[in-house]
DNA sequence: CTCCATTTTCAGAAAAATATGAAAATTCAG
DNA sequence: CTGAATTTTCATATTTTTCTGAAAATGGAG
């Protein structure tokens, strides 16, 4: 590996990292050399940054596309192809999350819901049903969260997220205002 | 195998997504055998559902216990171990979470503080920490949002995620009434 | 303590995932 | 078209992970 020491660091850890998440090693390497790069790299400069074979950061370089998570651009008069990453660091984790949600979370989804319409034969398939419906809606909870959520600009989500739970107390001020004239009115906290 | 069809379908999904996720397909595929089990099972009885060695079971039981995912239940005048899933599906999703950041988020926090302390020696690496600083601001980000919904109790968690975006409203609500007397009172959203 | 049921450990077998180099394919300038 | 530069593919080598059976450890009952 010929990075500076600090990049080394960091790329390392990204590698290792991104073995506990499904993701291999070296491709989790090569997402972070590009993550860091100060310019748009071609796969020989991942070969020399990383050590590993041209065909290894081919292969590499094609699964994170598959992922979308890589902008390619081409210098005029040179043939190579220069890949980076978005300068838009939310913009990524949005792209992460939309792939990892269609790759992991729909497919889940739709076996759940297949396996809910069947009618159980037995004691146990009815109890199995039971447990499945509740994993599946709370799946469907989050995933409906996400999808609400997803649409907020990043200013917004932001704003969003500096809140923490301190939103609570924000709609609790708001269920009380509201029910001052007539009583509880909404207390599930549902709204249209 | 001999689990019927429903849940031995269920089960091997389960262990197809264990495996995307960093866990092993067979300690994925114990643990939905007990979620969905009727009630507590030895190893015995997972050998026997999944077709696989008592080691390789005992491996995995001590997998997921490392992951604070099954209680344990003896029964009287058997010496046998039985094991379980948490009821509450929640309990179970909150435990999820609380551990992968353990292992992966606050890890990932440490390196990434250190490399920003370190003083950078060269331009490339003066961009690198700036990267990092991005990601890391990020991430700080999420994690204290997620502490601080994680304190709610689950009844307002389902709340808070059955409104998804439609807090935003709830907030620009509460910014219109108090602006009202003094003008922008807290512009950044930002309490407390 | 001994005995026996049970669980855990662990070295090595088996399987799966990754990495490589060589060859094939692509791309484009001339 | 040709040919050089570059990328991709793919069979096989390498490495890593997972699984197993045998042996060791544990833990009560008597």
């Amino acid at each position: 590996m010929t990075l500076p020491p600090l990049c080394e660091a960091f790329v390392l850890h990204f590698g290792e990292m991104g073995s506990r998440w499904g993701i291999n090693r070296t491709v989790g390497q090569i997402y972070a050399v590009l993550f860091i790069a100060e310019r748009p790299l071609c796969a020989d400069d991942i070969v020399e940054r990383l050590g590993i074979s041209r065909s290894n950061v081919s292969m590499g370089i094609k699964e994170l596309q598959s992922w979308n998570l890589l902008r390619q651009r081409s210098m005029p008069g040179d043939r190579r192809e220069f890949f980076h990453t978005p300068e838009d660091i939310y913009a990524i984790v949005r792209t992460l999350v939309d792939e990892r949600k269609k790759r992991e979370i729909d497919p889940t989804l739709s076996v759940l819901r297949e396996l809910l319409m069947r009618s159980p034969e037995s004691e146990s398939e009815r109890h199995a049903q039971a447990r499945i419906r509740e994993m599946h809606e709370l799946i469907e909870l989050l995933t409906s969260w996400y999808a609400d959520v997803q649409k907020l600009e990043t200013e917004r989500l932001i704003q969003l997220l500096s809140l923490g739970s301190k939103i609570v107390k924000v709609l609790d001020m708001k269920d009380r205002l509201f029910a001052l004239p007539g009583g509880k009115r909404n207390p599930a906290g549902k709204e249209g």
